[in-house]
DNA sequence: TAGATTGTTAATCGATTAACAATC
DNA sequence: TAGATTGTTAATCGATTAACAATC
């Protein structure tokens, strides 16, 4: 029905949103992709290739309206609607999403935290509940549930995921270091911030061996 | 001197590092690239072409041996020394890093945790002492320091990250919601939850006018 | 030696950049 | 109307896949 959009543009969509972000709070009521460019350090073709698969958002001869582009660009990221998220490990990780104000103000609110550890039932973390594992059924029954966020580890990550995905959750924000088998139908975001320090010492050796 | 390495390949390699890894765990000696490809989903001619970017791991007729190849790709990534990490930033994020022990076990040893609130100072996390920022320069002159982690406020990121490049950290491990200006001499990887949570939500979205 | 599987070259595919006609 | 800048097509570039000769 729709075509579908490759995944490197999608992953530079929250960047142009951010920097849209950044000139409504500088007061700037428009901007052309040139401009845009340079700031971002992107091609400005690059930039209007981006846009266009979305639709037409500029004006010839004029470029494009900041905060208009902004919202259809939060409106295409999903940030128009609430998303509940339930995080499921609630040791320091799993706490510090709890905490992390920011993600509410785009719609992203954390509605419980499960974890298996008794002693930390009952308690609460930023006014958000700490649930034990088997109170999962009954929450997500009375609840909805859009996002479930993995942080535990990962030997228990594919066991639980599919516990989640069988209480009808259909999105998994993966922190666990494993690869999720998942209907294909279940949307999954991983986080392997291994492979990101990998990545990173990979770059500092090279650099080493280069210079 | 020697040819650079797409960015594309480089974010592979961990997670051949990761597979490698569980085949010894599960004792396979050696492995194809077409068995390593069914397993990892991706093709036996992208698993070949990656590794010979960096040379040839592979004995024709038989394969590759797991274990060989898991410590080159280890000595590719920079897993064979260690590094030394400060962390920048001692709020949950900064105290769920320094609580993470997996690092350790990579060779990546979390040194030093930084604040400016001095409720923490004196605090330790996991017997790591956090220090407060007026430290800074006293502790980088005493210790080597080989990466710093950013998990400020994106407010204060910029200033922070100047200074530490200042102090002759060239290595940032960025988690603040912005894009470090830095010489070019500095590695910078970012990880930007914010970012990764909205792609989860436009794939989402997207699939819900899919189908 | 025969079979298996790599390393590597060639072909294809997709993503990025350049160019320009359309149009505000 | 003239100038500016988009939307979009065409050209280029790079990454992935296919094919196969080399070789264990």
């Amino acid at each position: 029905m729709q075509k579908t959009i490759s995944q490197a543009v999608i992953r530079r969509m929250p960047r142009y949103y951010r920097y849209l972000g950044e000139l409504i709070d500088a007061g700037v009521e428009r901007i052309s992709s040139n401009e845009l460019s340079s700031r971002m350090k992107v091609t400005a073709s690059q930039i209007r290739q981006d846009l266009n698969n979305f639709g037409g958002f500029g004006q010839q001869g004029y470029g494009y309206n900041v905060k208009y582009l902004y919202e259809e660009i939060g409106k295409i990221l999903g940030l128009d609607c609430q998303h509940n998220i339930i995080v499921v490990g609630a040791g320091n990780l799993g706490q510090a999403l709890a905490n992390y104000v920011k993600f509410e103000k785009r719609g992203f609110v954390i509605t419980g935290l499960f974890d298996i550890n008794p002693a930390l039932a009952g308690l609460s973390v930023r006014g958000i509940e700490i649930h034990m594992m088997d109170e999962l059924e009954e929450f997500v029954k009375n609840h909805r549930v859009d996002i479930a966020a993995l942080t535990m580890p990962k030997e228990k990550a594919e066991a639980c995921a599919d516990r989640l995905v069988e209480l009808g959750i259909s999105a998994i924000w993966n922190f666990a270091h494993l690869d999720l088998e998942l209907p294909e139908d279940v949307v999954v975001e991983n986080v392997h911030l291994s492979d990101s320090l990998m990545q990173l010492s990979y770059n500092i050796v090279s650099r080493r061996n280069r210079v």
